[in-house]
DNA sequence: AGTAGTACTTACTTATCAGTAAGTATGTAT
DNA sequence: ATACATACTTACTGATAAGTAAGTACTACT
């Protein structure tokens, strides 16, 4: 099972910087040094691929803030936004940065799949902010829904913008978004 | 020249719906009932086709914040969010979340202009949050360029994540936006 | 020793892509 | 009337894309 995990891996790498429309098989062929017929035998199709490649990615973060139950919310909270300065330093951006404006042109199992790891995510911090907020540990104005939603796509667009003015944006908003709770 | 014009709005219309490296020639062609080589004769080479997208989206939003300039700063700040509504009605993206997350794979010219329209749209609105807040029409703790690169962010990945979810996660981002400033 | 499954490679197909060379119809200027 | 530019069409080309059928090497089981 290393090769597969391999084409995996390069595949979630090429989704991040490239997007899933401008990489092609061969980008994942050459450098693994395999010949595209080995991508086929462990995914079919290049949609399937691109599913199994969310759906991992998705799996990770469940197991990621399964682990971070026990820590304190202001915890919890700074390691999620640590994982988007970590892509910012992989010059990576998230996987909806990547897919959700080409999200029309998905294959239909890639956008059931996106849905369910934006539901999963958004969920997520938006518990994490309600239950902080009523035990007094987050302070802010808004719903906590709509906070959510507020950090997530500051925290998604830091990322692509950074990429294109070159300066470390994600990194000031992650800063500013920290005094905002 | 009314050919040139509508596959410019067509071409805009695709890289705001479906990205870069997912549209093609025939796209266009078919819609407009005209064949690929007259596109070609029109924009020599897709990005030139993109390049003028860009450009001419530029200065459009340019010749816009021009009109503005007599307006309350307040009124300048919801015709620019009042774009990011619009979009979302258009169930469009904004140029930056089209074109940034593929923006490696980017031809040069189009990696070009997209920095150019950047920078544009942020430092007007650095300068109109600066001023606003100097003359204390606007009200909040970051600096203006980092209250701009907030604002903006939250706008293009709320157009983003919106198009995921099906809600309209930029209205409430709009709305929100507006309560802290 | 023989059979079967796993993990590929070889060699290819079909479709589609951006792009081009050459030709044509419609005006416009001289 | 002739020449020329504009705005295309016709008819391709070469490259590259995803995908596939058939074959092969290796391992494990019986």
């Amino acid at each position: 099972m290393e090769t597969r995990d391999k084409i995996l891996d390069l595949g979630e790498e090429l989704i991040r910087t490239k997007g899933y429309h401008a990489f092609s098989f061969k980008d994942i062929s050459i450098p693994l040094g395999i010949k595209n017929a080995a991508i086929h035998y462990h995914f079919p199709s290049k949609s399937d691929l691109g599913l199994a490649i969310i759906d991992r990615t998705n799996e990770r973060f469940l197991s990621e803030i399964r682990q971070w139950s026990s820590l304190t919310r202001q915890r919890q909270l700074a390691n999620f936004l640590k994982i988007y300065s970590q892509s910012y330093r992989q010059n990576k951006v998230c996987f909806m940065g990547a897919l959700g404006p080409a999200y029309d042109t998905l294959p239909g199992n890639m956008q059931e799949g996106l849905q369910r790891a934006s539901h999963e995510i958004r969920s997520w911090l938006t518990a994490l902010l309600r239950e902080g907020q009523s035990e007094g540990v987050f302070s802010f104005n808004e719903k906590a829904g709509e906070k959510a939603d507020l950090i997530i796509s500051a925290l998604l667009a830091g990322l692509i913008i950074g990429r294109v003015t070159g300066e470390p944006v994600v990194l000031s908003i992650i800063k500013n978004l920290k005094k905002q709770v």
